[in-house]
DNA sequence: CATAAAATTAGAACGCGTTCTAATTACAAA
DNA sequence: TTTGTAATTAGAACGCGTTCTAATTTTATG
C-alpha cells in the first residue's frame, strides 16, 4: 500500500474532488445559491450524496473548495510594485476586492454560503492556510509602511492587520447580504482602510492617505444620490 | 371592530408573543443554541409550531425579538455625560460592548442564531427601527466630536458612522464564531474605533485617541499570551 | 344567545444538511 | 488469479425551518 498519491485510487479520488467542487461551481454560475443543495451537487458530480461528505466533510468544506479553486491572490498579489508601502496597500485592496466587485452573482452566493454556521459547524470565511497566507502577506505590506517612514512602528503590525481583517469581514458580511451595494464594496471598504491607515500614519504617511479619503469619499459620493443637504433616506414612517 | 390592541384578542395575542420570546430566550439561557428549534421553542411557549410563524414570521424574527428585549440600550445611551465627546464616545462603546462580555453564554449563541441566513431569509442584525436608532445615536456622537473640534468637520458623519459600523460587525461576526476570545472583544472593538477615529481627527483630537490607543494596546497585550519576539502561534505543521 | 370572523391547533409535508447501514465496486498485494 | 481492503453506492433516517390543510377554539358583533 503506498501512501502518497500517485496511485490509480488516489487519482480516481482526486478526480471525484474535482467533479464535485466544479459541480458546486457550476450550480452557483447558473442560479445562485438556489439550487446549491448536496443533493444536487451530487447528483450533478455524477457521485452518490455520502461521497462529498467523504471526500469533503461538509457543505461548508466544499463551498469553501469552490472559493479557493477561484482565487490565484497570493500570485498576483506579489507582483505588486507600486511606488511606496501604502499604495502597494491599496493596489493590494483593489486586486482583493477586484475578485468580487468583477463577478458579482458568483461570489456573493459563495459568501451568503460561506457565512451560515448551519447546526453546531464549524465556520470559517476561508482556508486555514489561507488565512494565514493572508494574514502574512498583509503584515508585510504593513511593515514594509513602517520602514518607509509612512506608519508608526510603535504600533504593532498584527494588530493593525487584525484591525484591518474585522473592517474588511464587516463589509463582506453586509455586501454578502445585499444590504451594501455591489458598486459601493470597493469605496466602502477602501475608505475602511485609509481611516484606520491614517490612524496609524506618521506626518508623512497621513498626507498620502488623506488624498486616498478623499478620494473613496468622493467614490461613494457619485455612486448614491446626492440629495440636497443633508442625505436623509426615506423610511417610511 | 377595534383596530387598537385593547380588545382581548390582541391582547391574548400578546401574551402569547411574550411567551415565545421568553421561552426562546430561557432555551438559550440553558443550553446555548442547541436545543434553540422552533418545534422546542413552540412546545416550551405551550403554542403550536404554526403560532411563532403567524406572530413572528421566521425563527430570526424571533431570535431578533429576544435580542430586542434585552436591550435598554437607547436609554442608558442618552445618560451619558463624559467630558469631551470622544470620551462620551468610547463610553457608549464600552457600554455596548457589556452586553456581550457580561453574558457571552447568552450573547454568542444569540448571535449566532441571527447570523445564519438559513435558505433565502432576510437576514439583519438588528430590527429596521434600531438600526437606524443607533445610526442616528452615533451620528449624533460623532458630530458633536466634530463641533468640539476633535475630529475633522470635512469627513461626513454618516461615512464614520458606517465605517465604525462595518467593523463593529467585522468584530461582532468574528466573536460569535468563536475566534475571537470573550476577553479581547472589548479591547479588539475599540482598538479599531480609536483608529478609525484618530484618522478622521483634528490635531487636538489625535492625543485624546493616541492615548486610548495605546490603552487598549496595553489590554489586548496584557490578556494574550507575551511570548518572546515575533509572537507566532503554534500551528501544527 | 346566535353567528360570523379570526386565530390557534394538530399534523402532515417539503427540502435541507448530515449520518448511518448494508451492499457493491474498484483497487492493491500476495 | 485470488484475497483483503478501501471507497463508493443506494437508500433510509434524523432533526431542522418552513408551509399548508382542515378542524377547532376564541372573540367580537348583531
Amino acid at each position: 500500500m503506498q501512501a502518497d498519491e500517485t496511485g490509480k485510487r488516489e487519482l480516481a479520488k482526486a478526480e471525484r474532488r474535482s467533479r464535485i467542487v466544479h459541480a458546486a461551481r457550476d450550480l452557483i454560475r447558473e442560479t445562485g445559491d438556489t439550487n446549491l443543495s448536496m443533493r444536487m451537487i451530487a447528483k450533478r458530480a455524477d457521485v452518490s450524496l455520502a461521497t462529498p461528505y467523504n471526500l469533503f466533510g461538509s457543505k461548508h468544506a466544499v463551498v469553501l473548495a469552490v472559493f479557493e479553486d477561484e482565487r490565484d491572490f497570493a500570485e498576483r498579489f506579489s507582483r505588486l510594485k507600486a511606488a511606496n508601502a501604502i499604495e502597494r496597500l491599496f493596489d493590494a485592496h483593489a486586486l482583493a476586492t477586484s475578485y468580487f466587485t468583477d463577478d458579482p452573482d458568483f461570489y456573493r452566493p459563495l459568501w451568503r454560503a460561506l457565512l451560515d454556521a448551519q447546526g453546531s459547524n464549524e465556520t470559517g470565511l476561508a482556508t486555514p492556510e489561507r488565512l494565514e497566507q493572508n494574514r502574512e502577506a498583509w503584515h508585510m505590506l504593513l511593515e514594509a509602511a513602517q520602514r518607509e517612514g509612512l506608519l508608526d512602528p510603535t504600533i504593532p503590525a498584527d494588530l493593525l492587520e487584525r484591525t484591518l481583517s474585522f473592517f474588511a469581514n464587516g463589509v463582506m458580511l453586509s455586501w454578502a447580504m445585499g444590504v451594501l451595494p455591489t458598486r459601493d464594496l470597493r469605496p466602502s471598504s477602501a475608505l475602511g482602510y485609509a481611516m484606520v491607515l491614517r490612524g496609524a500614519a506618521t506626518d508623512q504617511g497621513r498626507d498620502i492617505l488623506t488624498a486616498h479619503i478623499e478620494k473613496f469619499q468622493t467614490m461613494l459620493r457619485r455612486s448614491n444620490a446626492p440629495a440636497k443637504g443633508r442625505r436623509k433616506v426615506s423610511l417610511g414612517s
